[in-house]
RNA sequence: GCGCGCUUAGCUCAGUGGUAGAGCGACUGUUUUACACACAGUAGGUCGGGGGUUCGAUCCCCUCAGCGCGCACCA
C-alpha cells in the first residue's frame, strides 16, 4: 500500500538520502530555474513559459544572496555553527520557494593565527612546536590539517541540511581569492591607506607575533604598585622592570607641586644600575591626580609613552626582548624573565633606598593574548598598518576600477565611509541597537596592524630591496610575467603563488651544506676537504625535499666535498643542473685549519674578526669576500633568470649577505648563523633607488581578517573565473555552466548573518573594504545572533563538559528537531538557550507532523485504508472547509512575513503553533467525524461521501501548505512527507504561494 | 570613566499602549485505530523598585537597584 506510514518518523533512515536528492537535483545552484512542474528548464525558455512568468513576477525573480560566514577549517562544527546554518538555511529555502534566484555561497576560512595556535597545541602534544619547524614543513602540515577539517566540515553542513551551492564553494586560500586580496593590498598601498611603519604593537611573547587591538583581552588584577625615588621626584609604577632606560620625567604643566621645574631642565640621579642624567618634560598627557602626578616614560613598551615620545621626538630604547626577557640595558638582570626579575629589581631598589612605598593591593587592567592569556608586551616593530582614519585623497581608485565607472565621493577615510553608509541606513542592523555599538566602535577606531609573524596565512606581497631596503608592493599573481614559475602551496609563500609568476620570476636561495665529522667535532674546515657524514647526507635529503617544490633550475656549489656532495643530492632530487665554482669555497684559514673553534678563537680570535688582517697562511676576510663576490656576481649575471640554489659554506653565505646588504664586519658577525643557513632572495626588476635586483619578501602574513574582510566581493568575483563545477558533474547532475556575472547579479548581498561577537572583527571590515573596493555596501542587512548557552545560561565549553555536539544530537533526535530548538526563542542579538529537553520537544513535534500526515494520507482520496469509495465523488466544500483553508494560507503568509522581517523565532513558533494546536488539535479532530467510527454502522450516502471527499481535499491542501511553511525550518521531515503526498515533486522547490 | 543591553510563571525565554504567553518542569485524569515522542485538564506571575506621560503601561519617558557585555593610555 503506497501510503502506509509508520507511526514514528525515522529520521535516521531518511535524512541522508533526502539531502542527496536535493544536492543532485542541482536546485542549490541559483542558475537552475525551476518551472512549476519542478523540472529544470533553460533560462530563456523558462521566461517564455507564461505560467512561470506569472509566478515569477519581477519582484520575485530578483536575486537573493547570502554569503556564508566561512567556518574556520581547524575543527568540527559546534552548536554556534548550527545556529547560523539554521537561520541562513531558513532564509535560503524560503526565498528559493518564493521564486527568488537564491544563492547561498559556502566557504571555509584558513583562520591564520587561530589555526596555527590550534595546530600548535596538537604539535605540543606530540612534543613538537612550530618554532622548531621550517616554514615549508609547518605550512604543509597545517595545509593538510585544514583540508581534512574542511572536508569534515562540509559533510557536517550537509548533515545539518544546508541548502548552499557547493559548486561555488570557496576557501580563503584559493588562488583566485588570494589574487583579489593581493590586489586590495596593492590599491590600499597606492592610495596611502596602508603604510609600513615602526609602530607600537601588541606582542605575544609566547606566540611570537603581533596582534591587533581586537585580539587582546583585558584582565583586571591586583599587582603591587611601587612609588620610586627618581631624583627629586617620586614616580609610581606597576612595572619597575621597564624602568632601566627611563631618562625623561614628565609632569603636568599646570601641576602646582612641580612649578619650579622647567620643561627641558636636566638633572642627575642615582638609578637602578648607577647614575643617570634625566630630562624634565611638561606634558598634558600626565594625569595630575594619579599617583604622584609624575611619571617616567618607556616608549618602547608603553602606548602612552610611545605616543608622547613620538610627539616630542624623544629617544626610544628596547628593554625587553621578544621572548619577554630583559636585555643588556638591565645589567645584572639581563636574560631574566620579567616576572622573575621584578621582585629582584625591587629588592635592589630597596637596598639603594629608592623605594618610597608600595601599594600592595593596586587593581589595574592588564592586557593578554586572547588565545593563550600570556601578558602582552608592547614592542616597537616595523609592520603594515591600515590607516583607518586617513582621508583618501581622491575617490578610491579601487572602487572605480571595480565598479567600472567613476564614483564621485567626498574625501573620507575608511572608517568614515562605513559610518556614512550606516547612518544613511544603507545597512540595517538586527537587532537595531547593534548599529549604535557599530558606530561607536568606528568612531573610536585606531590603525589596524595587519602583519602577523606566523606562517599560516596569505604572505604579504611586499618585498624589500636587500641592499637599500626600498619597499616594493606588487601582486605576484598578476605582475608582468617574464617567465612562468610554479610555486606549490607548501613552499611557504602562499598557495596563491601556484603556477604564477612574479615580475621577474626567479628565486635565489643561499643554503648551507650538510654536516661533516669535523663540524661535529667543532673543528674549522678552511679548505680541508672531509666528506659528509650520515647526518650531513640526511640533511641534504631533507634540503632536497624542501627545494624540490621550488623548481630549482641551477645549483651552484663549491668544489669542496661537503658542499658538492650536498649539492649533488639536491640535484638528483630536483633534476637541476649542477655548476661547481671554486670561487664559492669557504674562507681559507691557513694555519687554523682543523683546529677546534675554541682553540682558534683563543689563538686567532682578533684576526678572524678583522676585515683586513689575514691569518697565517690564509685569506683576509677582505680577499675572501672579493673572491666570493666576484664568483657570485658572475653567476648572477648569467643565471638571474633561473631559479638557483647556492649550496655552499656558511662563511660564503655571510660574505654574500655582507656585500648585498652593505654590512660592516660588526653587523655581519651579529647576524645569526641559523638564519643565514637558508636565505631566500627574489630577483625582481632592479631597485629604482640602488639598481640591485635581490629582494627579500616580507616573511609576515596577513591578519586573517584582512582577507576574510573581503569575502563578499572576493567570493563573487572569484567565481567568475570558473565555469561549471566538475564536482557536481561527477555526481551525474546537469548543472549549467556557472553564471559569469555573479558579482553583478548578487552583489550587494541581501543579508549578512553571523555571530554578534565578530561585529568588529569581520562585519566592520567587510563594510569598509566593500565600500572601498566596489563603491557599494557588501550587504543590505546585518543579522546578528548570540552565543549558544546551556539551560543554566552557561557558555558551552569543553572544560565545563556541557557541550552539545550538534551532529550528535541531530543523530539522536533528527536534524529538524535541532534546527527548531536553535531557532525557537532565538532573538536577534541575544544568546540562545539550548538543552536536550528542548530538542526532544521538537523531536516530538516532528513526530506530530508525521502523524498528521499519516492521518491525512489514510483518509486521502483513493486511499485503500478505508476502502474509501470517495474517489468518485466531487468534493463539495463546506463553509468550515473553506474557513480552514483560508486560515492556513493566512498563517503561511504571516510566517513568510516574519522570515522577511528576520523574526525567525516568531515564524517558527507561529508555524509550530498552528500545525500542532490548530491543524492537529482542531482541524483533524473536526474531520474525524466525517468518517464512521470503528464498528459504527453509518449509512454512506452520496452526501456523506461528498463530504468525505471535501474533507480529504481540505486536509491534503492544509497539509501541503503546512509542509510548505514548515519546510524552511524542518526541511527533512517535511520533504519526506511531501514525497508520500506527491512522489513526483520536490517540496524544496514547491512555490511558496501555491 | 564612556557606551550598549537585560530584569516577565519553578527554569529558559517570547510578547503587546487596553490588566499576560511558549517550551521544559509540577500536579490530576485518559491507552479513544494519526500520534503516550500523545490527549484532556489543573496549579503558578502585583511583567526588578519608585516616579511621570496617558482614559489606561509590563510596553513610552525619567530615576534607582541588580546583572551582563563592549570600548578606554591612567603610568
Amino acid at each position: 500500500m503506497p501510503h502506509e506510514l509508520d507511526s514514528r518518523y525515522d529520521h535516521k533512515a531518511i535524512e541522508h538520502s533526502i539531502y542527496k536528492k536535493w544536492e543532485e537535483s542541482g536546485y542549490f545552484n541559483p542558475d537552475r530555474v525551476v518551472s512549476d512542474e519542478g523540472r529544470v528548464v533553460s533560462k530563456k525558455k523558462s521566461l517564455r513559459r507564461s505560467k512561470l512568468a506569472t509566478r515569477n513576477s519581477p519582484l520575485e525573480t530578483r536575486p537573493f544572496s547570502i554569503i556564508m560566514p566561512p567556518p574556520n577549517a581547524n575543527g568540527s562544527l559546534h552548536l554556534g555553527h548550527a545556529v547560523f546554518v539554521t537561520l541562513q538555511d531558513i532564509m535560503a529555502r524560503y526565498h528559493r520557494m518564493k521564486g527568488n534566484k537564491t544563492l547561498w555561497l559556502p566557504g571555509a576560512d584558513h583562520a591564520g593565527f587561530e589555526t596555527q595556535v590550534v595546530f600548535n597545541k596538537k604539535l605540543e602534544k606530540e612534543g613538537r612546536s612550530w618554532f622548531s619547524m621550517n616554514r615549508e614543513e609547518l605550512y604543509r602540515e597545517i595545509w593538510n590539517f585544514t583540508q581534512a577539517n574542511k572536508k569534515l566540515m562540509e559533510q557536517q553542513l550537509r548533515k545539518l541540511g544546508a541548502s548552499c551551492d557547493w559548486s561555488r564553494e570557496k576557501f580563503t586560500l584559493d588562488p583566485d581569492i588570494v589574487r583579489i586580496v593581493y590586489d586590495t593590498f596593492g590599491r590600499l598601498y597606492k592610495d596611502g591607506l596602508i603604510e609600513r611603519d615602526a609602530g607600537l604593537v601588541n606582542w605575544c611573547p609566547k606566540h611570537q607575533t603581533s596582534l591587533s587591538d581586537l585580539e587582546i583581552k583585558d584582565e583586571e588584577r591586583a599587582d603591587p604598585f611601587y612609588y620610586l625615588r627618581y631624583g627629586p621626584f617620586t614616580i609610581g609604577t606597576a612595572r619597575p622592570e621597564t624602568k632601566f632606560g627611563d631618562k625623561y620625567v614628565v609632569m603636568h604643566p599646570d601641576d602646582a607641586r612641580y612649578k619650579e621645574y622647567k620643561d627641558g631642565e636636566q638633572f642627575h640621579l642615582e638609578w637602578i644600575n648607577g647614575p643617570l642624567t634625566a630630562t624634565i618634560l611638561k606634558d598634558k598627557a600626565v594625569d595630575k591626580d594619579f599617583g604622584s602626578g609624575v611619571m617616567t616614560i618607556t616608549p618602547w613598551h608603553d602606548p602612552v609613552d610611545f605616543e608622547l615620545a613620538k610627539r616630542r621626538n624623544l629617544d626610544k630604547e628596547q628593554i625587553i626582548d621578544e621572548r619577554g626577557r630583559l636585555l643588556s640595558i638591565a645589567g645584572e638582570f639581563e636574560g631574566m624573565k620579567i616576572t622573575e626579575a621584578r621582585p629582584k629589581i625591587v629588592e635592589k631598589l630597596q637596598s639603594k633606598g629608592l623605594v618610597d612605598k608600595v601599594d600592595e593591593a593596586y587593581r589595574h587592567v592588564v592586557r593578554a593574548c586572547y588565545k593563550c592569556g600570556t601578558l602582552i608586551e608592547p614592542q616597537i616593530k616595523s609592520q603594515w598598518f591600515v590607516r583607518m582614519n586617513k582621508q583618501i585623497a581622491k575617490s578610491p581608485a579601487a572602487a572605480q576600477a571595480m565598479a567600472g565607472k567613476k564614483k564621485q565621493r567626498a574625501s573620507q577615510s575608511l572608517a568614515e565611509m562605513a559610518v556614512r553608509a550606516v547612518k544613511e541606513r544603507k545597512i540595517k542592523f538586527y537587532p537595531e541597537h547593534a548599529k549604535k555599538v557599530f558606530l561607536h566602535w568606528l568612531r573610536n577606531l585606531r590603525d589596524w596592524n595587519i602583519s602577523r609573524q606566523i606562517v599560516w596565512g596569505i604572505r604579504i606581497p611586499a618585498w624589500f630591496c636587500a641592499s637599500c631596503g626600498e619597499v616594493r608592493v606588487m601582486n605576484p599573481l598578476t605582475a608582468n610575467p617574464v617567465r612562468s614559475r610554479a610555486y606549490p602551496a607548501a613552499d611557504g609563500t602562499s598557495p596563491g603563488d601556484r603556477g604564477a609568476a612574479t615580475s621577474n620570476g626567479t628565486k635565489w636561495l643561499l643554503v648551507r651544506h650538510g654536516e661533516t665529522e669535523w663540524n661535529k667535532e667543532e673543528r674549522a674546515h678552511g679548505h680541508a676537504d672531509p666528506p659528509l657524514n650520515n647526518e650531513g647526507r640526511a640533511y641534504a635529503e631533507s634540503l632536497a625535499a624542501r627545494l624540490k617544490e621550488r623548481h630549482i633550475g641551477i645549483i651552484l656549489t663549491s668544489d669542496l666535498s661537503r658542499a658538492r656532495e650536498t649539492a649533488e643530492i639536491v640535484a638528483r632530487a630536483t633534476g637541476a643542473e649542477l655548476i661547481v665554482s671554486k670561487g664559492l669555497r669557504g674562507r681559507h684559514i691557513g694555519i687554523a685549519q682543523g683546529m677546534h673553534h675554541r682553540e682558534r678563537r683563543r689563538l686567532y680570535g682578533d684576526i678572524f674578526q678583522s676585515y683586513e688582517d689575514a691569518p697565517p697562511g690564509g685569506e683576509s676576510f677582505k680577499d675572501f669576500e672579493e673572491r666570493v663576490w666576484n664568483a657570485f656576481r658572475q653567476h648572477h649575471a648569467l643565471y638571474r633568470h633561473k631559479n638557483v640554489a647556492v649550496v655552499t659554506h656558511i662563511e660564503t653565505i655571510h660574505a654574500i649577505l655582507k656585500r648585498t646588504k652593505n654590512w660592516d664586519m660588526k653587523q655581519m658577525i651579529a647576524h645569526q648563523t641559523e638564519k643565514a643557513g637558508f636565505t631566500e632572495f627574489d630577483i625582481l626588476d632592479p631597485c629604482p633607488k640602488c639598481k640591485n635586483d635581490l629582494y627579500e619578501q616580507d616573511p609576515d602574513v596577513f591578519d586573517t581578517w584582512f582577507s576574510s574582510g573581503q569575502w563578499p566581493y572576493a567570493t563573487l568575483l572569484a567565481g567568475r573565473e570558473k565555469r561549471g563545477s566538475s564536482k557536481l558533474e561527477v555526481r551525474g547532475s546537469n548543472i549549467p555552466p556557472r553564471s559569469s556575472n555573479d558579482f553583478q547579479t548578487f552583489y550587494p548581498t541581501d543579508v549578512l548573518e553571523t555571530a554578534g561577537d565578530i561585529l568588529f572583527f569581520w562585519v566592520a571590515r567587510m563594510v569598509m573594504f566593500g565600500l572601498y573596493r566596489t563603491g557599494e555596501i557588501p550587504f543590505r542587512n546585518v543579522y546578528l545572533h548570540g552565543l549558544v548557552r546551556d539551560k543554566d545560561r552557561q557558555k558551552m565549553s569543553k572544560s565545563k563538559d556541557n557541550v552539545i555536539d550538534p551532529l550528535g544530537v541531530a543523530e539522536e533526535y533528527g536534524t529538524d528537531a535541532v534546527r527548531m530548538a536553535l531557532v525557537a526563542g532565538n532573538t536577534a542579538g541575544n544568546d540562545t538557550i539550548v538543552s536536550e529537553d528542548k530538542i526532544r520537544g521538537y523531536r516530538n513535534f516532528a513526530t506530530k507532523v508525521w502523524n498528521i500526515a499519516r492521518f491525512v494520507l489514510m483518509h486521502k482520496t483513493g486511499s485503500t485504508n478505508y476502502q474509501s469509495p470517495i474517489t468518485n465523488y466531487t468534493p463539495k466544500l463546506t463553509a468550515t472547509d473553506k474557513k480552514f483553508l483560508v486560515e492556513t494560507k493566512k498563517i503561511k503568509t504571516e510566517v513568510g512575513r516574519h522570515i522577511e522581517r528576520f523574526e525567525f523565532h516568531l515564524a517558527a513558533e507561529k508555524a509550530y503553533h498552528y500545525i500542532w494546536h490548530t491543524f492537529a488539535d482542531k482541524v483533524v479532530e473536526h474531520y474525524k467525524d466525517r468518517w464512521p467510527k470503528e464498528g459504527e454502522k453509518r449509512k454512506q450516502t452520496k452526501r456523506t461521501l461528498e463530504r468525505q471527499a471535501a474533507a480529504s481535499y481540505t486536509l491534503e491542501n492544509i497539509l501541503a501548505n503546512s509542509l510548505t511553511m514548515l519546510h524552511p525550518f524542518m526541511p527533512f521531515v517535511t520533504e519526506a512527507i511531501y514525497k508520500k503526498l506527491k512522489p513526483e515533486e520536490m517540496l524544496m522547490v514547491k512555490p511558496w504561494r501555491e
